[in-house]
DNA sequence: CAACTTTTGGCAACCGCTTGCCGCAATGTT
DNA sequence: AACATTGCGGCAAGCGGTTGCCAAAAGTTG
């Protein structure tokens, strides 16, 4: 004879109750709903393919149990991850910001997780995040790449890609418009009498600052202008000093800079010097980054739709990850710039 | 009898090579090796249970096939995601960006993932992302979390989880002790000779705006001072527009406030209004954010340790998640701060 | 009412890796 | 020489889903 009762067992109760320990797998509320798995998980994901029915009572089951699918499970079994990598050469950047908040905000529209990674403007780092990373994401935005066009053509023939400010052939591409809004920045300093102009360069591997540069040196000496380069300059306020010595020595009486950050250092070093701006020197930064428009004085800028073209990114990644039958994507956008004056840049000195 | 040949054939070559379309499996690796997965499995993760012979031939084989771990299908067995995620209130924030950079460099340090979700200042969606990411994520970082006491125990005594800027019995805590730095700040005040200050409030829901307000009532009470209060504001620099008009009004001559980016604003504001700072008006901001040092005056303000607190935060998560049988893990630790005078406060008006 | 089509749901084989358990061989112990 | 240890590697059962294939049930049609 049995015993009646043992402390182990619990009476049923009218309300279905998973152990606390343990998370609700599908296969919980197949059993409590008295069906197959397999019907659960089509019940979740491909809702026509089960009657009305039973998927309401599977749908109530698993809003009681508080089920979450378990993404791993099922990227292991559907090859997808559901995630994208976003590659940035400086987290600590102002700029790579907006374009983090702007991929971060479309992933998440796109119900996709945002795998963030700072590459330390290293092409090594970048090469072994695409590496390591292949896995886990399933595709890439790289922002700024460092990489070689070789290298990024291999790369993009592997998994699905798309860069940001760095043309390339063999991946769809972002790019910021800045080098077209060079030419405002000239005209405007011309317009305010400058002659003698210098462009203060970024990173040599940055392919934007090769950019602009090329447009720059065309633009200021088809107008008959001096020109002058300097740099290059790694892109932050520190490395402003630098820049600010040197853009003084060349005698140039406005200076177009690879970015905001470092203008902004120019900006602190000028003044130090006692340098008035814009009276002795006119500054044009670019890019518009949080803070262009409190620093002392306000910045020239060249202003970019930063975040959108993170959210332009991504759009252009998706598509590409879920291809529309008809529609081939996009493989280049274009991002629209233009100048916002403010008050670094005045009519060049006597 | 056997055809001979057929095309899906290929004669065994001595370089092993994987069918280019596929990812490599630990089975691949296995199959060359002629060996067991278990053993794949093993080489590659617990060294020391497998022949160093054995292991060597393994890793070269991995190597060569350019073989990674399939981070899914580890999750799936192991249980653990190898992922942390960190929500923060907004990522437009300066702050929370040293936050992210903080947690960033030390998840990256200890090969876990940063998964980044923006909560959007919302009770219901930091809530939304702790339930959904229950699966994907093996711990939460919340940075200035704003879920009710109540809330943020029920969901403490569930997933591991360290909470920066939000007091907490239930979960480990860094604090970043702004508070006490107030009396510093009010200190610094007296000594201009102010006797009328003003805190200007941030985020009614921010645990940190009251323990701020609480310091800075008891202490400026204290002094003698005339204590005035003004907000809430929505911490940005569009709110301080707002904030300086009111703090005008109630004809305090110094301000606390809340955050750097609020002060920001106010600065703009009071010298659009031809208010001059800190003749006219002092302005203590909080956090030293990117941009403190270089707006219009430069910004005395509260120097947080921001990015170190992102730092401890993993550390203390880590610890938490992979115990150390001896040592039990921190559960609270406290950042200190200090008063960092720039130009924008100065001696009180006449 | 039988023959046929369409739904609906179950079976079972994965996806790639981990891990408890077991067996075999090599080494160490009396 | 017989026995106990230890080191190394294989077997196989998962982890939690997805999905192709098939059969039962339900709906259609002449």
């Amino acid at each position: 004879m049995a015993k009646a009762t043992a402390n182990s067992e619990t009476p049923v109760t009218s309300q279905p109750r998973m152990p606390t320990d343990r998370m609700p797998t599908i296969r919980d509320i197949a059993e409590l709903a008295g069906v197959a798995t397999s019907t659960v998980s089509r019940a979740l994901s491909r809702p026509d393919r089960v009657n009305p029915r039973t998927r309401q009572r599977i749908e109530e089951l698993a809003a009681q149990l508080n089920y979450v699918p378990s993404s791993q499970a099922r990227g292991l079994s559907s090859g997808r991850t559901n995630a994208v990598a976003v590659l940035v050469p400086d987290i600590t950047n102002p700029f790579y910001f907006d374009i983090i908040r702007g991929t971060q905000h479309q992933l998440k529209a796109a119900g996709v997780t945002q795998l963030l990674v700072d590459t330390e403007e290293s092409n090594e780092m970048e090469l072994e995040a695409l590496h390591k990373m292949r896995r886990s994401a399933d595709g890439f935005i790289l922002a700024a790449s460092r990489l070689t066009d070789a290298q990024l053509a291999e790369v993009s023939g592997t998994q699905p890609l798309v860069t940001i400010n760095r043309a390339s052939a063999s991946a769809p591409t972002v790019v910021i418009d800045t080098p077209s809004a060079i030419i405002q920045a000239l005209e405007h300093l011309s317009s305010l009498g400058h002659h003698r102009v210098c462009y203060v360069s970024g990173p040599p591997t940055s392919w934007s600052n090769q950019a602009r540069w090329k447009v720059f040196e065309e633009d200021s000496s088809k107008r008959g202008m001096e020109t002058h380069r300097i740099g290059p300059f790694v892109p932050k306020t520190t490395s402003g000093a630098a820049a600010a010595d040197a853009a003084v020595r060349t005698g140039a009486t406005a200076c177009i800079v690879f970015n905001d950050l470092l203008a902004i250092g120019m900006l602190q070093r000028l003044r130090e010097r006692g340098m008035r701006v814009p009276e002795d020197m006119s500054i044009v930064g670019s890019d518009d980054i949080f803070g262009a428009d409190f620093c002392n004085p306000p910045l020239t800028t060249i202003a970019s739709p930063i975040e959108q073209a993170g959210r332009v990114a991504v759009s252009m990644l998706l598509s590409q990850l879920n291809p529309t039958p008809g529609r081939s994507s996009r493989k280049l956008a274009i991002m629209p710039t233009h100048l916002t004056i403010r008050a670094s840049t005045g009519p060049a000195p006597d």
